[in-house]
RNA sequence: GCCGGUGUGGCGGAAUGGCAGACGCGACAGACUCAAAAUCUGUUGUCAGCGAUGGCGUAUCGGUUCAAGUCCGAUCACCGGCACCA
């Protein structure tokens, strides 16, 4: 029989459908299996073939554990907020909540058409205000606790999306999202409180199972390091604090640096006698985009304070103070002490302005550079540290520090605090007002949602404001504290704010009570395999991670971490090994391909395109290959016998391929999985006809890659009910292993003959059969045998001399 | 610069330290066809040989081992992340 794909596809997605076949159950007494893919932004372009890549591998996974007997939640949803969207309703005007819709039918249609088993009586959508009121409810949690914060501070500002973006969304000096420029602006700006979280984001890695390469992008991010913070005189008076991870060199700090932005400069501003130089430094360094700042990177300038020096507190040395815009205002204390005989950058800068170095560690030659290796050297040049190596030496100056009372231990990070607000109307509003009297106030809870208004133009404004300020009678309110005269937030909230908690909605998506039932989140949580992008390790997973612990904290969830473990799909890209792009005219349309080719072969294809994690070209060429191999599979059933057992020649090569199937699909080697079906369907072609029991094992071991055309073939043969709600096969660990295996004959490790032997064969016969080989017993004739080894069902090996 | 990863046929890619190239694509030859497509059969790392077979082969150089794509050391190339984080 012909292989109709369109029309089998057509039929089963129907069936499903209507059945509710994928319907999550709601009888917790079942063991669970919560697998979760990144819910899609619904853009305007479409699915992209790199969404099924992650949505098939997770899809397989949830079939094969259905078929186990797990009660498995595989839900999908819209991340539909954001600004693509908005300015294409601008462009257009529509309003953007029509253009979602647009958008969300069409992906549904999409997703559908390729057979994945979601539960959509389960499907979310964030820019829904039931579902929106409970992102919403976590600010105002945030907010009591302290996490949300308004403060008035300098922040990346997207020159195009005329919107602010938070530190993560700033790459390589540029906005991530549109490419422009990002300047400083001074706004005040919703801030959250990650940082009061970042002992914890990083402890929680130690328990969860995420990828390392996911666990070392959050580490790094997360920067955690540990040193002494200390106290510099200088001859004005006044002192200021340095970070250090490095106390051990104190005796060789011959300068210090403090930030172009630090407040000493202006407290100075009268006793500094080359203020003017200066002041005209910090107004560059001030100019400069984060584009340019790390352009510059590579080459250090500075001006030296004349007219104060800072004291050496462990020698009481006076060194010179500069400013340079090496040293940031945002990290540590804004100023260092300066050690260039073992430090890169402080080497750099002495060596082009000239400053003497002291060499504290020996071990390098600092003629030729600094030398910062903290593992072998030793304290030179450093009174009582002298001797010691160098985290001996660290603790010393740090206990002298201490006792001294001009420092102490202190840890610090590279993470910032998370800037939330967004001048933009596609959103969350924040649930906030400002009254004169009683300063910010958040709404009652009882208020939620505060329904995002709707406008006649959601235009970005110039002047930094949000769309929402021109709505003056949704903005103008009372305040809940004091019933007086109030203005709302008028900024949203960004994109990230929705996905930071969807996975507890599809818990229980329908609760107007609250976020999931107790119930509900006891029961699901925690997601049990999160499979999603490697570009949101320090957006999207960090934030939520960051928001569940806090739900945790507040009693809101049952579990510290989100998600049991993380894995991430490499990307799909164009034929010619770029990234898929309009531009680059490479785009793949998921549509054509289920026309042309069937859904069955593109889920199949992608899982067979290569290695999981790795990024992988597209090739129209080998799709061809995966369609061969359904047809072949389809027309088994033609010729199908009867039977009720595998056939003795086949019996092995089916329990070992039930194991290597069911393991691979469990270490996401999909493409090796269908390997072995590849393998098995060509010796069951080599051996005659397929008989039911064999095809019955097939078509379930091939049902989460294809299945389409496997519940077809199931209901063409006449099996009971449907595919999906039998069993998954089980092998027999001892029906694995072949009788007889071949085995290869090395001499010298040079191999010269391949033997059958009996799979139990003794050591002694194996050896003494190859030794009977013409090909080996020539090689060995006359020569003294020095050691000879077997090593079972792989080779036997022969040295001689 | 720092951190992480990768490097295997014409291509995508397989290989608990134990037969390198599974599986697939492509290519070549043959069958079917008036012909083409599709399908089927066979060959396909490379060099030498009619052949059995032999030499060489996993980025480069060196090491450990009876045995290295795999482990160790150095180098090169590419990809990703961070980027003056003291």
């Amino acid at each position: 029989m012909k292989y109709d794909y369109q029309n089998i596809e057509k039929k089963w997605q129907k069936i499903w459908d209507d059945n509710k076949t994928f319907a999550t159950k709601n009888d917790y007494s079942l063991p669970k299996f919560y697998g979760l893919v990144e819910f899609p932004y619904p853009s305007g372009q479409g699915l992209h073939v790199g969404h099924p890549r992650s949505y098939t591998a997770l899809d397989i996974i949830a079939r094969k554990k259905r078929l186990q007997g797990y009660n498995v939640l595989y839900p999908m949803g819209w991340d539909a907020f954001g600004l693509p969207t908005e300015n294409f309703a601008i462009k257009n005007h529509i309003h953007p909540s029509v253009v979602t819709e647009n958008n969300v039918k069409n992906f549904k249609r999409q997703l559908k058409s390729l057979g994945f088993s979601f539960d959509w009586d389960r499907e979310i959508n964030t820019t829904d205000p039931s579902y929106y009121k409970w992102t919403q409810w976590i600010f105002l949690q945030l907010y009591k606790k302290g996490l949300a914060y308004k403060k008035e501070m300098s922040v990346n500002w997207c020159t195009s999306c005329k919107c602010v973006l938070a530190n993560e969304e700033v790459v390589n000096g540029v906005c991530e999202r549109c490419g422009s420029e990002v300047v400083h602006k001074d706004k005040s700006q919703w801030m959250l409180k990650i940082t009061e979280y970042a002992d914890k984001l990083l402890e929680g890695l130690d328990e969860v199972d995420f990828i390392d390469r996911v666990k070392t992008q959050q580490r790094n991010w997360i920067g955690r390091s540990y040193g002494t913070e200390l106290y510099f005189d200088t001859t004005l008076g006044d002192k200021f604090q340095i970070f250090t991870t490095r106390a051990d060199t104190l005796f060789g700090a011959t300068y210090t640096v403090i930030s172009p932005e630090h407040p000493l400069i202006d407290k100075w501003a009268d006793k500094i006698t080359n203020y003017d130089e200066v002041l005209k430094y910090k107004q560059e360094a001030a100019k400069k985009s984060d584009f340019e700042r790390t352009e510059m990177a590579k080459d250090k300038t500075g001006v030296k304070l004349e007219g104060v020096m800072a004291i050496n507190p462990v020698n009481g040395k006076e060194i010179p103070i500069f400013i340079s815009d090496y040293v940031l205002i945002s990290y540590g204390t804004g100023a260092i002490m300066a050690v260039p005989a073992h430090d890169t950058r402080d080497y750099d800068f002495a060596k082009k302005f000239d400053i003497p170095m002291i060499e504290v560690v020996s071990g390098g030659n600092i003629e030729e550079g600094p030398y910062t290796d903290c593992d072998k050297g030793i304290l030179i040049n450093s009174d009582f540290l002298n001797g010691l190596n160098v985290d001996e030496a660290k603790v010393k100056m740090q206990e002298w520090v201490i006792e001294k009372g001009i420092g102490k231990r202190k840890t610090n990070f590279k993470l910032r605090d998370w800037v939330f607000s967004r001048q933009r109307y596609w959103g969350e509003p924040i649930p906030m007002v400002y009254c004169e009297k009683c300063g910010y106030v958040p709404i009652p809870e009882s208020e939620l949602p505060l329904v995002l208004p709707n406008v006649d133009s959601y235009e970005p404004t110039d002047n930094g404001e949000s769309p929402l300020a021109k709505i003056t009678d949704w903005v103008n309110t009372t305040c809940p504290e004091c019933g007086g005269h109030a203005l709302r937030e008028t900024d949203t909230m960004p994109q990230w704010a929705g996905s930071s908690w969807y996975f507890l909605r599809y818990c229980d998506p329908h609760n107007d009570k609250e976020i999931a039932s107790k119930e509900a989140l006891e029961y699901w949580c925690p997601v049990d395999w999160y499979n999603g992008g490697m570009e949101h390790t320090t957006l999207h997973l960090l934030y939520s991670r960051f928001w569940h612990q806090f739900l945790y904290d507040i009693g809101v969830v049952p579990n510290k971490e989100p998600y049991s473990k993380r894995t991430s799909h490499g990307m799909i890209l164009g034929e010619n090994g770029e990234k898929m792009s309009k531009s680059r005219g490479n785009v793949i349309n998921p549509d054509d391909i289920i026309r042309d080719y069937g859904a069955d072969t593109m889920r199949l294809y992608e899982m067979f395109l290569g290695d999981f994690e790795k990024a992988a070209p597209w090739s129209q060429a080998s799709i061809k290959g995966s369609k061969r191999y359904l047809e072949k599979v389809f027309s088994l059933a033609d010729n199908l016998i009867e039977g009720d057992e595998y056939r003795k020649e086949l019996e092995t090569e089916f329990h070992k391929t039930i194991k290597k199937v069911t393991e691979d699909i469990e270490n996401l080697k999909m493409n090796t999985a269908i390997a072995a079906l590849m393998s098995l369907l060509n010796s069951i072609s080599a051996t005659g006809n397929i008989n039911r029991a064999e095809l019955r094992t097939y078509i379930t071991l091939l049902n989460p890659f294809a299945p389409h055309m496997t519940e077809e073939m199931w209901t063409l043969c006449g099996f009971k009910g449907m595919l999906n709600e039998t069993e998954w096969p089980t092998f027999d660990e001892a029906k694995c292993v072949d009788s007889t295996v071949e085995i290869a004959v090395q001499v010298n490790g040079k191999i010269r003959a391949r033997i059958n032997v009996p799979a139990d064969v003794s050591n002694a016969d194996a050896i003494s059969l190859a030794k009977a080989e013409a090909n080996v017993s020539a090689e060995i004739d006359g020569k003294t045998i020095i050691k000879e080894l077997y090593v079972p069902k792989r080779l036997v090996n022969i040295v001689v001399k």
